[in-house]
DNA sequence: GAGTATTTTTTAATTTAGTTAAATTTAAAG
DNA sequence: CTTTAAATTTAACTAAATTAAAAAATACTC
């Protein structure tokens, strides 16, 4: 997804870059077709600064760039990725929402690498305790994924608290795996207290935004997707669908391997269950 | 779709185009990222053969050829639902699981009615408190939504502890919206604790089974999906997403009913988070 | 079936687009 | 205010694509 690439790249780039960015978001469609000069006289550059971007931007290249620039449109006709505006009716703003989340969820597909996500299993697979630390709108995150984890029989334990997450990462060993959930990976509380417990000698994984401070302290980071984001004004929204997705991915991941001799286990809880509910007609 | 259109016309080129054709056709993806010389060196033609083929395709040269192919390539994943099996590797159960929520979202856009959704968000904005209930899996999304929910402008407090919700559906009146989130609809605490929230007069809205006991209890009911769940083992996770979805529908959908006037609420409460922050570079 | 016309393909030249590398400007740090 | 670094541009260069003309292959006429 170049596109969203680009509008989330915007405040990192120079003058001039962020004038092509401009250029481009304004109609990426006659992008696709043009030239590097005809871009560079509309942002009233040169033209090699647009190859500069380009690169910038992962490409090997201006016709690099093209090629994914019109991948990315022709896929974003399924998934209409407008935002919502004020006079959208009822019907229309549910169905930008689902959009949104169901593109979200095709980005996921395409940025998570396989191969993270089976480290992370591994070490997971391989901690004696597993604790979640999550804060704000993540909290809530950390607290669904402590749900889904401990079922699978390692000690699992959430924190959403600053102050129980920093004792806890003190107190952590080489036997503790700690995931941590962070929509930026930007919150000062977050990386200091991931620095602690990597100073314990804990294995520490984060679900966040690769490009943040956080991600630089652990030892394995999953993307967010955060960076597809528009996070102005809103609550993030489908970067949370896309951290839930990843939790499932991993507690799945775990799953498997430790079947199937972790399915008794998961029997004996769901019948724990039982008796509080309703009998099915 | 270029593909097809070259797939059809095969008949009707010379040898040495058909010979392009079919390079192309054999590995498209690649053909993507060629250049003329090298197509031309797999199908043992000269270059400008390349430019000519495109040109009779209707494209103005091959660059434009190119944008065209990726446009087609950049096809739309289906929902292929099928679910995990134990001897997946990290790759099958990662697609597997985002196209599971994919499809899951898809359902989501069939069976919402926006109708409902409208008339809860009404119900929502004449509110003066709300209450958000969910215990045991649904606890981590009822915090969710009032974490979504607070920031716009209506004192709102979530639940888990069924004791807490007991006290507080007693404890409600005609100025009091309750929001209840379970799966299944039919956890005996739960429908009792919706029936005591119905005697003190709140309104009562549940995001459940439709044909659930629970949902029999309410005012208003709005489908959580549960029926596309396979629930027998695992923890349900389409479901959830589903839900987090409404309820960034109905957050939505009461920001945009009380716009613009929220938007320099929803600004302030960024802008408190902001010195928690570490600056972008 | 030879000669001519037509189409197809190639070679070589040319144009165009994109990139590199050095130079210049601009901004930042000491 | 000087020095250093970063950003940007100019100019040279490389690579890619296309044109135009020549050559080869095929089809057609007598």
């Amino acid at each position: 997804m170049i596109l969203t690439r680009l509008r989330h790249e915007l405040d990192n780039l120079s003058k001039s870059e962020r004038r092509i960015a401009e250029v481009i978001l304004a109609d990426p469609e006659a992008a696709v077709h043009a030239t590097t000069a005809e871009i560079a006289r509309q942002a009233q550059v040169s033209d090699p600064m647009i190859s500069r971007l380009c690169r910038g931007l992962g490409c090997k290249g201006f016709p690099e760039f093209k090629v994914q620039l019109a991948q990315n449109l022709a896929k974003n006709t399924s998934y209409v990725t407008r935002s919502v505006s004020v006079d959208d009716n009822a019907d229309t703003y549910v169905n930008k929402l689902i959009s949104a989340n169901q593109g979200a969820l095709e980005y996921l597909r395409k940025e998570l690498s396989s191969d993270t996500i089976e480290q992370a299993v591994t070490v997971l697979d391989s901690a004696k305790r597993i604790e979640i630390f999550g804060m704000g709108g993540c909290s809530s995150i950390a607290q669904d994924a402590q749900h889904k984890l401990f079922r699978l029989g390692t000690p699992t334990i959430a924190y959403e608290d600053n102050l129980k997450q920093r004792m806890a990462a003190a107190a952590a060993d080489n036997d503790s795996v700690i995931l941590f959930i962070s929509f930026t990976g930007r919150t000062h509380a977050t990386i200091e207290t991931a620095a602690t417990a990597k100073a314990s000698g804990a294995t520490v994984i984060a679900i966040t935004d690769p490009n943040s401070p956080l991600a630089e302290v652990c030892d394995l980071v999953i993307t967010s997707g955060s960076e597809l984001e528009d996070t102005t004004i809103y609550v993030p929204m489908t970067t949370r669908i896309m951290i839930l997705t990843i939790v499932d991915i991993l507690a799945t991941g775990l799953a498997l391997r430790r079947s199937p001799g972790i399915d008794a286990h998961l029997k004996k809880i769901k019948e724990s269950l039982d008796h509080t509910k309703v009998e099915k007609r």
